[in-house]
RNA sequence: GCCGGUGUGGCGAAAUGGCAGACGCAACGGACUUAAAAUCCGUUUGGGCGAAAGCUCAGUGCGGGUUCGAGUCCCGCCACCGGCACCA
């Protein structure tokens, strides 16, 4: 018997789509916003987002619904708790896939996008999640990148205060050029160009020197970009972690992204070429060095600049020259890519100069190599190669001298007659102890040692404590043609904003998409579009495709104000809580501050989008256009689904399943359900067909508890339900599972939710008659899991109104309580036997009880018994030796 | 190398420091059926003893420790997965 003819477990393709039809007919999940009718100020909020999704042509794939489904029964869940819930969706549907197709088959990316936009909005209304609809959003929309512009405007018009440490609007700035300050600028900088895709990338977007999307080299190349000044916002980024409600791990990935070091920028003294006599006074210029080590200042025996440093030039002597250029050169040519895989053997040239320390008058060769990066620090170092395995391979290599000056131990460092000329060390030491050979530091232990020589850098002013970031600034332009185009127009050399009121500045029609492959944006095809004024051209990079994303979750507050990116009332509402009557005072959900409530996605965007809309969200949050100075207060990860071999789901393995099969086969409530049964919601988890079957079978007995079918083949109420009494153990059960229920789901612990809901219905399926009561509150609980046929069990039983709108059930602790409790008893820690007393027995009684077990007599023969463990309510415990 | 996470039956998993394996899958046995499917009932961690009900020992990656009691807490390892990686 194939698959398809399979006989229904219960007719679940009847039923679904009928009340997906009565939600979407009745707007039973739209929600009001302050000031709408219906709104309800007297409710709190609860705000649960969904990372949208990419509209791809392959439509969803389950791993999809698994973080869809959960937000979809909290959201459910907590309406019926009675909150006002903000549940949205939408698309993120600019990028580069749509814009690759299009350049394959000729048709336009908006055409494509409109396609894969209604065939996802499809498959997700068949799995019956309860979004707003009327609040989707779609970052390709002109009334949407509309407001994208308008806060690239914002951000164009602010720069960072350092007195305040806020963005302010650029009017506040007193300085000469506020070009230099501004938020956006425009930089000539070595970028990471991506020839295959004919666009530079983010360094987010570059995943071991190729490109995250289609896995192409990626190179280092000049070019003129426009940046966001992200790195402002470094310290904010890292402190305002520490009071989110995310994982652990997340945070951890992200401050290290952000990378936060303190040490020491040392100035180092160049010396001219010739050099001139011993006792002369020359001025030359100083390379600035950065260290978190300046308690091993003594022991730097040469300087390393990178070779894309600009004092390379300056320094190099004639002879060195050619050979300089050289190095340079070949550098210049390697990507990424190679830079790191030939990591293992460094290499390296000598300019020929030198340089003086500026603590011991030393003379120290200056070098170029290119495991110095440009970008980072100065982008020159002080090598200590006792102290730094890198500086160490390289000492070793080009034969460099090698001065110890940290000791492990503190003996060694005592005395003060130990001499510079010791002999070489070795092994490398980078670990932390006291300094020795160094002067006025001899003996000092390490952090000691790095404060008192700050302090005499800095008094000789030729070195300052610094704090030092891996994050760089955000390349914020594309050279792609489906994207935000930049509301900038240039003339005469200079950018300008384009005033708020030119707004949408939509991507002009074009036949041709195609990357020009010289770093040319696309755009500069579009002639007449290009042409602002007769002195005046647009701009023709577009943005990244994080643009959209960096503030949806704003726009489903108010998408269709066309006043404002979002209403002042709304976002002040859907993110604190306050309503317009009472603005100062926010109904907080005691479960989070502020911000988004519960935000639910893959990891995969710890260091890109949850970093850039944090971001924006600051610069929103400075400049007084939203409430709180974060989105997202409470995150989860929900984990990667895998195929049933345990492999990530592909195409090329064969192992990927398609929703719309499930549907097909066991209906929208069971891929939920098991979806959520499968395990944690954190987990990696393999997908399992017979798993979903069993689920279904869940569902199937659920459906029988109530229906059967009679002689005609049609379904009807069972006689079996009546209205009796539940007898006590069932009405415990029961409540146990209303219980049990209502904690997982706050725990977001699905799985055991299910389970519950499974003890429930094993007990109540051999029942003859069966409660109403029992069943109507196993509907209510069940329905956010499965709510297709709670809906219509509900409504068979004749329940009032929709499901979906009820009130949660209460349970009754009372009914939790057992007359008799079953106590293990142990002896020394093994389960011998077991008792059952009365829940009011006092120890004692039970002790004794236990005591008078023949199995405890026979298991503590021959010892004594030393104590008697009795935990009340759990278990004995006697011990005897 | 560094930082996270995870290790429990044949499989997915569950267990406020308190009866390890709930719930489900698979497997096996049975009922119903002309038969099958579906459904329902039962068994199912391993070893030893027993004709049997049962008894007993061992068991949560490995080695230690704390505790009356450890899957859970502490110390030290190992393996796998994910992230970062010449960041001075």
């Amino acid at each position: 018997m194939s698959t398809s003819d399979r006989r229904k477990p219960y007719p679940f393709d009847l039923i679904e789509p009928a009340w997906q039809r009565v939600w979407a007919e009745r707007g039973t999940f739209r929600v009001p916003n302050p000031g709408d009718p219906g709104f309800d100020a007297g409710r709190p909020k609860y705000y649960v987002l969904d990372m949208f999704p990419y509209p791809s042509g392959a439509g969803l794939h389950v791993g999809h619904p698994e973080g869809y489904t959960a937000t979809d029964i909290i959201g459910r869940y907590k309406t019926m708790r009675g909150f006002n819930v903000l549940h949205p969706m939408g698309w993120d549907a600019f990028g580069l896939p749509a814009e690759q197709y299009a350049i394959k088959t000729g048709q336009h990316p908006a055409v494509t996008t409109a396609q894969n936009v209604a065939h996802f909005k499809g498959q997700l209304q068949r799995i019956g999640f309860g979004y707003d609809w009327s609040r989707e959003v779609n970052t390709t929309d002109a009334g949407y990148l509309r407001w994208t512009q308008w806060i690239f405007l914002q951000i164009y018009g602010a720069w960072f205060n350092p007195d305040t440490q806020r963005a302010e609007p650029i009017a506040t700035y007193t300085g000469e050029e506020p070009d230099h300050v501004r938020l956006a600028y425009v930089a000539e900088a070595p970028v990471n160009w991506c020839p295959e895709l004919g666009t530079v990338l983010a360094n987010e977007e570059v995943i071991d020197g190729k490109s995250e999307v289609g896995g192409h080299p990626v190179e280092r190349r000049p070019m003129r970009q426009w940046m966001l000044r992200i790195t402002a916002f470094a310290q904010r980024l890292i402190d305002e972690l520490e009071g989110l409600d995310w994982p652990v791990g997340i945070k951890l990935l992200q401050s290290n992204w952000i990378g936060r070091s303190e040490g020491a920028e040392v100035g180092f003294q160049t010396i001219p070429n010739p050099e001139p006599e011993p006792g002369t006074h020359y001025r030359s210029p100083w390379i600035k060095v950065f260290t978190t080590r300046p308690d091993t200042l003594y022991g730097a025996t040469y300087l390393v600049l990178a070779p894309e440093h600009s004092m390379v030039d300056y320094v190099v002597t004639e002879e060195q020259a050619t050979a300089v250029e050289e190095y340079r050169e070949k550098t210049a040519r390697k990507s990424d890519l190679d830079r790191t895989e030939l990591a293992k053997e460094k290499s390296g040239i000598w300019t020929g100069a030198f340089a003086i320390n500026p603590v011991n008058g030393e003379r120290i060769p200056i070098w170029i190599a290119d495991y110095v990066l440009p970008g980072y620090g100065t982008g020159a170092i002080m090598a200590v190669p006792a102290h730094d395995e890198r500086d160490w391979e390289f000492a070793r290599k080009f034969a460099l001298p090698i001065r110890a000056v940290v000791s492990e131990t503190p003996a060694l460092g005592l005395g003060g007659g130990s001499s510079p000329c010791d002999a070489e060390p070795l092994e490398c030491f980078t670990g932390e102890g006291f300094a020795i050979h160094s002067g006025p530091l001899d003996g000092l232990p390490t952090p000691i040692a790095k404060a008192e020589i700050i302090a005499r850098l800095e008094a000789l002013g030729v070195g300052k404590k610094t704090i030092n970031y891996k994050l760089r600034d955000w390349l914020f332009s594309r050279q792609r043609y489906w994207g935000e185009p930049f509301p900038i127009v240039w003339e005469n050399g200079r950018h300008r904003a384009l005033d708020a009121s030119e707004l949408p500045l939509t991507p002009p029609p074009l036949d041709d998409f195609k990357p020009t492959g010289t770093g040319e944006p696309p755009l500069a095809k579009a002639t007449d579009w290009i042409r602002y004024s007769e002195t005046a051209t647009r701009e023709t990079n577009t943005m990244p495709h994080w643009a959209g994303s960096c503030w949806y979750y704003l726009r489903y507050c108010d998408p269709q104000n066309a006043e404002r990116f979002v209403g002042v009332e709304a976002e002040r509402y859907w993110m604190t809580g306050a309503v317009p009557e009472n603005p100062q005072s926010a109904i907080r959900n005691p479960q989070s501050q502020s911000g988004v409530d519960l935000y639910v996605g893959g990891t995969e965007h710890a260091v890109l989008h949850l970093l850039y809309a944090r971001f924006w969200h600051k610069v929103l949050h400075d400049l007084g256009h939203v409430s709180t100075p974060e989105p997202f207060q409470r995150l989860v990860n929900q984990g990667l689904i895998l195929g049933s071999d345990g492999q990530k789901m592909s195409k090329s393995r064969g192992n990927v399943v398609n929703p719309d099969d499930v549907i097909g086969e066991y209906g929208a409530d069971a891929l939920r359900c098991y979806e959520m049964f499968m395990g944690p919601l954190e987990a990696t988890k393999p997908w399992s067909m017979t798993g979903v079957e069993g689920v279904a079978r869940f569902l199937a007995r659920v459906w029988r508890l109530v229906m059967e079918e009679n002689q005609l083949g049609e379904w009807i109420v069972s006689p079996a339900v009546q209205k009796v009494e539940p007898d006590k153990a069932l009405l415990r059960v029961v409540h146990a599972t209303v219980k049990k229920v209502g904690e997982d789901i706050e725990e977001l612990s699905f799985n055991t939710a299910i389970s519950q809901m499974m003890v429930c219905t094993n007990a109540l399926v051999n029942l003859n008659p069966r409660p109403i009561s029992a069943i109507r509150t196993l509907l209510l609980v069940l329905a956010p899991f499965a709510p297709h046929l709670a809906e219509e069990l509900w409504a068979r039983l004749d329940g009032d109104g929709l499901i979906a709108g009820q009130t949660w059930p209460t349970y009754d602790p009372a009914v939790l309580v057992v007359d008799e409790v079953e106590y293990p008893v142990q002896v020394n820690g093994k389960l011998r036997d077991k008792i059952v007393v009365s829940k009011d027995a006092p120890t004692a009684d039970v002790e004794a009880a236990a005591l008078a077990l023949p199995k405890v007599a026979e298991h503590t023969a021959g010892k004594t018994i030393r104590k008697v463990i009795v935990v009340p309510g759990r278990l004995v415990n006697v011990v005897a030796n």
